[in-house]
DNA sequence: TTGACTTTGTAGCCGATGCTACACTTTGCC
DNA sequence: GGCAAAGTGTAGCATCGGCTACAAAGTCAA
């Protein structure tokens, strides 16, 4: 087993390692994704009706209202949101900041591939992705690149 | 119930289907994502090994060799690859070629992000996660970038 | 006020993806 | 050939995030 055929062993391990660091980064965006998502839209639902409800939620995240409301009891657990039966959902500073953040982030991914010449749709349907996984660093250099404007096309 | 303070719910019920698709859409992803990265370890470690065995995979994705045995158990349900029992684990052709585009896809998004300026360990965990959400026409404009070259240092 | 409609909650199902603990097979070396 | 170590498999647990079906609560208009 492992009969390492000609290549370098040593070399592929620590591949190996730098994989698992990144395979492990996917799965921890992967872990506050779905939070990001729904603060993001509780706050722009209370922006745009007043409050967020249970309905609007899932109709915006596209699932049903049984999913938004097991979502919205670990997002409370969580203290992002608060949360009492039959009532709006509202967010918890915490919450307000990650929204915020979130919203912020959000906005510029989607600038930054219509910058690069993606439709307005698809580039929403791809930052909604996109998102959870830019670094600091790759958002810095999406900034960077849309102020130093080499307008494109 | 919704009182719709002020703003219009026309619009606002546009952009909620708009949403909805966005995060159906990332679903989607997230549920391909894993088979394209399991492939794409086996081929490179056969490549670089000359055999892919389970404690390898568990290395490269950073998780136990209990989650890959499972994983590569719903892989071959998929057709992707095939295995025995305390045999090395190996791809279809559907796997092959889900593989040779996943590799080529990551090596496009790593790419483009040092072309950006981010540094290479970034740019190898940013596109980890990255690379599942980039619809064709996203990468299409990365490759155009990329070859309308402006030298960003 | 009352009854229909809307909204929210609950019960219970599913599959995916993590884990630990333990059992079994294979491999390699003496 | 036999034994120890390494590799692989299995049992069983947990969490998360989908779902349907049904129950309960709230709202609104006649
Ligand atoms: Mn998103
Ligand atoms: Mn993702
Ligand atoms: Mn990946
Ligand atoms: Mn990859």
């Amino acid at each position: 087993m492992s009969k390492s055929s000609g290549f370098s062993s040593v070399a592929s391990r620590a591949a190996q390692a730098t994989d698992a660091a990144a395979h492990a980064s996917v799965r921890a965006a992967h872990a506050n994704e779905l939070a990001e998502d729904y603060v993001e839209a509780i706050a722009m639902l209370i922006a745009s009706r007043g409050e967020a409800r249970v309905v609007d939620l899932a109709q915006a995240m596209g699932v049903t209202h049984v999913t938004v409301v097991r979502t919205i009891a670990r997002l409370q657990r969580e203290k992002l949101v608060i949360s009492q039966p039959y009532r709006a959902i509202f967010l918890t500073p915490a919450g307000q900041s990650l929204a915020t953040r979130s919203r912020e982030r959000h906005e510029l991914v989607v600038a930054f591939l219509r910058s690069m010449g993606v439709s307005a749709s698809i580039a929403e349907r791809d930052a909604e992705g996109i998102e959870h996984h830019c670094s600091p660093q790759t958002l810095a250099a999406f900034a960077r690149s849309m102020r130093t404007r080499q307008t494109r096309k």
